[in-house]
DNA sequence: AGCACGCCGACT
DNA sequence: GTCGGCGTGCTC
């Protein structure tokens, strides 16, 4: 069993199934089990497979809790093949806002405030009585953990009483009231019965004295709506495919237009319903996840449920959880939070925007730092059920996949995109001028033409470096050696990497110069420069703000640009993202120049200095056959996913303690064919240093078993401490 | 000898 | 994760 403790350095114990309590105990039962004297929550994994060790008794067994086994064998596999620990893993399927700090009052000793049945938390249970004596009380039973689900709130509902009607002939508005209540079925909360009709409560305490209605305390509704129908025509082109992928089960890519992506969904999900199943979709973004929710009610045919679960549900999010693994809801669609939620009848699990980075929480963040499309193959496998990856350029790590064993992904017949805008690749070698005179011309024509002009600029702040006009030296943070940035082109500079500020202004480090100036671009010196050329204010959009963004020109980063259409895109610096480190640069250069072409409708323009590079010219043509031809092979012979997996452990610690774990104890144990690199010191300002050893093997297990014992390694050892990752998307 | 501290392994 | 045992090294 293990028990849910967030850690590397626990296996999972063997515990007692008591007679009484023995059945329906089985993998995913989760069950209160005593360790050292304190009793944990835990989720049975399966029978002990060597008997005898067991030697204490499970407490109790919460079957309300339980995960459904396929799911648990899911959570086994990505528990081993990603080094993170099963409990975390576990974790992300039980419901959120799971209290397990809270005890059952069973004999109360004493002068203990509490009678026998109440439920309690350990905080309160320590403060009245001590830890010395909850620790007795827990170790003799007088108190046992009853972790508990946040209680759903309760609200008033109306309901309509039967028998005889009441006379409502001089009472309009009792009647208007009755009327709506009757035709949304009989009962409706009162809060949402009253704003739909606009009555005050006067109307239906009234309604209520008359006994035409009751008023009683129910739970508040759980937002889980009903499909309406109607608009089905977006999915129709992909309900073949759909229907194809859904009914053979296992993983797929498939290549579909940004824009159609929602219709691809709708035909995955239909797919899933039509055979009673239920479809998980998962989008990196809750506005993504808002706006799939309101298309499936429309696309779907009526008849079926539709719920939303993401973090910004707060409360309800618990009450979503309970529909799904209840098979009320029929389609729920998620961010990466939801990537393990229980299913009572799994189907298909469709992955959004499949590259997209918010698919995986960064290491150390909440949230397991696993893909989500990772997990929904893991899913799929275990739990029987399709998984489709939506984009129209895939990550080429599972669109290599494809031809290959075990792994192997399925592709559906790609869908073309409809129109494709003329390109624009402007030379700008030479040129000592952030924006060309053929960038200026575009914005001008196509802003005077009443269109609008979305400018791609993925650097925050107004210059990214500053130069010296004479040497050339870049300023650079005295502490961690990065460039300094200009935020707003003041009086300021800022270290990106740990804020630490600097007047600007003074002399250059090299040559004394004090010609120094701004170079590097970034969004708001383009937005400043482009207003000052045109003539005209230039909007801006980033993650943290908007300003004037229904200008005819608007800046902003890719993420917010690329989210909404324009007669022309450009991108005035696409070097910066083609000369950005790592392997994976090429494909997330590519991905962009074609988002940003899906997102033009008339045209769109780059400025480079390699106008020939071949990853450019084939986004600029839409061409994603040309990116696999060149870069896979790339991929293959630098030994990357996934042809070849690895592991980046980060060690913090000590230099000799780090070197010494990572010498005397990792690399003896190590199994063959994992290389285990020298650790490498990444230099921090402020902060002490930490280490970085890549670990890399064929398969992807021997990986995470090497993973994991880097962590078990620094769990148990004092001053050291450890984060891993497996196949991160970015080395 | 007596005690503080840190490391390590057990816990089922 | 949490605890206790034990070895090291220091103090009385």
């Amino acid at each position: 069993m293990a028990l849910m403790i967030p850690t590397h350095a626990l296996p999972p114990l063997s515990y007692l199934v008591p007679a009484g309590t023995g059945s329906g105990v089985g993998p995913g039962t989760v069950v209160v089990a005593p360790l050292s004297g304190r009793s944990r929550l835990g989720v049975v994994v399966g029978p002990d497979p060597e008997p005898g060790r067991a030697r204490e008794e499970i407490c109790s067994v919460r079957h309300d809790l339980s995960v459904p086994p396929d799911l648990l064998g899911a959570c086994l596999r990505i528990s081993g093949s990603y080094a993170v620990p099963l409990p975390n893993v576990l974790r992300a399927t039980l419901p959120p806002g799971l209290d397990a700090g809270r005890f059952l009052v069973v004999r109360p000793g004493g002068g203990w405030p509490w009678e026998s049945g109440s439920v309690v938390s350990r905080a309160e249970i320590k403060k009245a009585i001590g830890a010395d004596a909850l620790r007795a009380a827990e170790a003799e039973g007088a108190v046992t953990l009853r972790p508990a689900v946040p209680e759903r709130k309760a609200v008033e509902w109306s309901v309509v009483r039967g028998g005889a009607e009441p006379d409502l002939a001089r009472a309009p508005r009792q009647r208007e009231v009755f009327g709506v209540l009757k035709d949304r079925g009989g009962a409706l909360p009162s809060s949402v019965l009253l704003s739909e009709t606009g009555a005050g409560r006067s109307v239906l305490r009234e309604l209520a004295r008359r006994g035409a209605v009751t008023l009683v305390r129910r739970p508040e509704p759980v937002p889980v709506f009903d499909t309406s129908g109607g608009g089905e025509s977006g999915l129709k082109p992909f309900r073949r495919d759909a229907g194809r992928a859904v009914g053979r089960g296992g993983p797929f890519v498939w290549r579909v237009p940004t824009d159609e992506q929602p219709g691809a969904v709708a035909a995955v999900a239909r797919a899933a319903v039509e055979e009673g199943e239920q479809a998980l979709i998962l989008a990196p973004e809750r506005e993504t996840v808002d706006r799939l929710v309101r298309h499936l009610l429309r696309a779907l045919p009526a008849g079926y449920t539709v719920a939303a679960y993401h973090g910004g549900l707060g409360k309800d999010r618990t009450a979503v959880h309970a529909a799904v693994r209840d098979g009320e809801a029929d389609v729920v669609v998620g961010t990466r939070a939801a990537a393990l939620l229980p299913l009572a009848r799994p189907g298909a699990f469709c992955v959004v925007d499949e590259p997209d980075g918010s698919h995986r929480a960064e290491a150390g963040y909440e949230g397991l730092p696993i893909h989500t499309r990772d997990v929904a193959v893991a899913r799929g496998r275990a739990e029987g059920a399709a998984v489709v990856c939506l984009s129209p350029v895939p990550s080429l790590r599972l669109f290599a996949a494809g031809g290959r064993g075990r792994g192997r992904v399925g592709e559906l017949p790609p869908r073309a995109p409809v129109g494709w805008p003329s390109v624009r690749v402007v030379d700008m070698r030479g040129s000592g001028s952030v924006l060309s005179s053929t960038l200026l011309d575009a914005c001008r024509r196509f802003a005077g033409g009443g269109g609008r002009v979305g400018v791609i600029v993925d650097r925050l702040g107004y210059a990214a470096v500053v130069t010296c006009n004479r040497c050339g030296a870049v300023r650079r943070c005295p502490g961690c050696d990065v460039p300094l940035a200009s935020p707003d082109g003041s009086s300021l500079l800022a270290c990106p990497r740990c804020g630490r500020r600097e007047p600007n202004g003074g002399r250059c480090a090299e040559c004394g110069s004090d010609r120094l100036s701004p170079a590097g671009i970034a969004v708001e010196r383009v937005r400043e420069g482009l207003a000052e050329a045109l003539g005209s204010p230039v909007g801006l959009i980033t993650a943290g703000r908007r300003e004037l963004d229904g200008a005819p020109v608007v800046a902003g980063t890719a993420r917010c640009v690329l989210r909404e259409g324009w007669d022309a895109v450009v991108i005035p610096d696409v070097d910066s993202s083609l000369q950005a480190s790592g392997l994976g640069a090429t494909e997330r250069s590519f991905r962009l120049v074609y988002r940003a072409a899906e997102a033009a409708s008339g045209l769109l323009l780059v400025q480079t200095r390699a106008p020939e590079h071949h990853a450019l010219l084939a986004a600029a043509r839409g061409d994603y056959a040309a990116l696999v031809a060149s870069e896979v092979p790339r991929l293959r012979a630098a030994g990357y996913p996934p042809f070849a997996h690895l592991a980046v452990a980060s060690l913090h610690g000590p230099e000799e303690k780090v070197l010494r774990a990572v010498e005397s104890r990792l690399r003896p144990a190590v199994e063959a064919g994992v290389e285990v690199s020298d650790p490498v010191g990444v230099a921090r300002a402020g902060r002490p240093p930490y280490w970085k050893v890549l670990l890399r093997a064929r398969e992807l297990d021997p990986v995470a078993r090497a993973a994991s014992l880097v962590a078990r390694m620094a769990a148990g050892t004092h001053g050291l401490q450890a984060r891993v990752e497996v196949d991160p998307e970015e080395v």
